[in-house]
DNA sequence: CCAAAGATGCGCT
DNA sequence: GCGCATCTTTGGG
């Protein structure tokens, strides 16, 4: 289990490192199993951090032990972050892939497909799109923010789990800021190799430079 | 009231 | 597959 001490380094670090690492979230009693393929990170000195809005009991979290889980609402839904660093910064989840294995049986994605169905009732989601936004993901493995803002992770219901190996890695902007406070910072992180779950490929995207819009970063064993 | 680290459907290439 | 309009829910000014 990923812990204070993964967290405490810079979001910059932690953002991309957590590319790869499994989400397990226990729901009556069957464990569900999340892969994460995307991240964004927001440091210290962001104005796009919701830290820099101000601290107020709801964000406390961005300023409490490496770790911390850190929730907010965003236009109907909710978000999974982690604190980070000594704070205020934090790493947001933007989107995983379930996965089956030893500890999440196939029944968890049914429950997960239960969790967050698809508006059209008549149809599923494609599997691979049940976790592809960071509102979807925690519909689909049911966090709230009043259950998780501020709460550490719990080995019995909630926590990451360290990955096997680094995966490539695209770096690029993150989405969703307005303009006036985003400083341009490439600290948006997607799985290279499982870049089809993630909200979207700037490297499939018309009007997107490789080395400008964004950078393709080979596996890091330092991370 | 209203902006906010979104999601979706629809029309278009 | 993209761009845009429209719907979303909640904490905070």
């Amino acid at each position: 289990m990923l812990g204070p001490t993964f967290f405490s380094r810079s979001a910059e670090i932690v953002a991309p490192a957590l590319l790869g690492c499994v989400i397990r979230r226990k729901l009556d009693d069957v464990w569900l199993g999340v892969l994460i393929v995307e991240t964004e990170a927001y440091g210290l000195n962001d104005p796009a951090s919701h830290a820099f809005l101000g601290r107020t009991p709801s964000r406390e979290p961005m300023w409490m032990n490496p770790g911390t889980i850190y929730m907010y609402h965003s236009r109907g839904g909710a978000s999974l972050n982690i604190s980070c660093d000594s704070g205020p910064a934090a790493v947001l989840i933007k989107a995983g892939i379930p996965i089956t294995d030893d500890i999440s049986p196939t029944k968890a994605l049914a429950v997960m497909h239960k969790n967050n169905p698809s508006p059209d009732k008549t149809i599923q989601r494609p599997t691979k799109r049940l976790c592809s936004g960071q509102a979807l993901l925690c519909r689909a493995l049911r966090l709230s923010v009043p259950e998780w803002s501020g709460k550490a992770f719990d080995r019995k219901r909630l926590y990451i789990e360290a990955r096997a190996a680094p995966p490539p890695i695209i770096a690029t902007a993150r989405l969703g800021i307005r303009s006036d406070r985003d400083d341009g910072r490439q600290t948006r992180f997607i799985h290279g190799t499982l870049a089809h779950a993630a909200t979207s490929d700037p490297r499939t995207r018309r009007a997107s430079t490789p080395g400008i819009d964004y950078v393709e970063l080979p596996p890091s064993t330092s991370l």
